[in-house]
DNA sequence: CTTGAATATGCAAATATGCTTATTTTAATA
DNA sequence: TATTAAAATAAGCATATTTGCATATTCAAG
């Protein structure tokens, strides 16, 4: 992107026809959804949904390389979708809120199988 | 990506913990929260929310250029977001269904102004 | 204080995005 | 038919992501 980042605004708007949820920030919005547009990160919170998993089970369940594993849980963390505690020689992470879960849920229902 | 494009299946996994829609696609998850995953698309959904807009109006209102309207329109339409109808010599988008708006609702919530 | 398992980081190459500036297509009208 | 407004496409770039692999780092036991 070349631009700096905000949602661009140009010229000046005109009435604003409304449903727009007052100070709605979309930067952040778009931030939250990017950081779960991805098949493993889907995962990952579908997984964590059901309840604490630490990064050798999500290794496992999900198939995929640990280091790939860690890069996308540290993506999460920073959104602030999930947090992490350390037990043992084992890191688990876990939900922090629900509305990550109940978009990737409204996301994955299909409304009519392709 | 490198890959071919499927979720990585690379091992066998053990137990599925559950919560899982039993066939969720998330591929098709992940493209769809890309396509919602912009600023400025985000708005447009938001703004279609209200009722159909043409895409002049949507430049204006926006503030983005013809071009990049044009360009997200497509990104949403081709997603299956939003649909479009020619009026005269306007063309008219709207959304095809309610989820998206759902979504974007949803993402645009904040929990916790920060 | 070694050892081995579990995590986290760093990199480089391949892709994907998004914006801007033309150029083209479509449909309405003079 | 020639013109024009509105929208879609194409081309060129700069920047961001994603991936796979290699390499650290951190712990908990011995």
């Amino acid at each position: 992107m070349r631009g700096e980042k905000g949602s661009t605004v140009r010229g000046d708007e005109h009435a604003i026809p409304e449903g727009i949820p007052a100070g709605a920030d979309f930067d952040s919005a778009s931030e939250l959804l990017r950081a779960l547009a991805h098949p493993v990160r889907l995962r990952i919170i579908d997984l964590l949904s059901t309840g604490e998993l630490c990064v050798k089970r999500l290794e496992e369940l999900l198939g995929v390389s640990q280091p790939s594993v860690s890069q996308h849980l540290r993506r999460l963390k920073y959104g602030g979708l999930i947090e992490s505690e350390r037990r043992g020689h084992l890191v688990c992470y876990r939900l922090t809120e629900d509305r990550a879960a109940e978009i990737a849920r409204l996301a994955l229902v299909r409304p009519d199988a392709k």
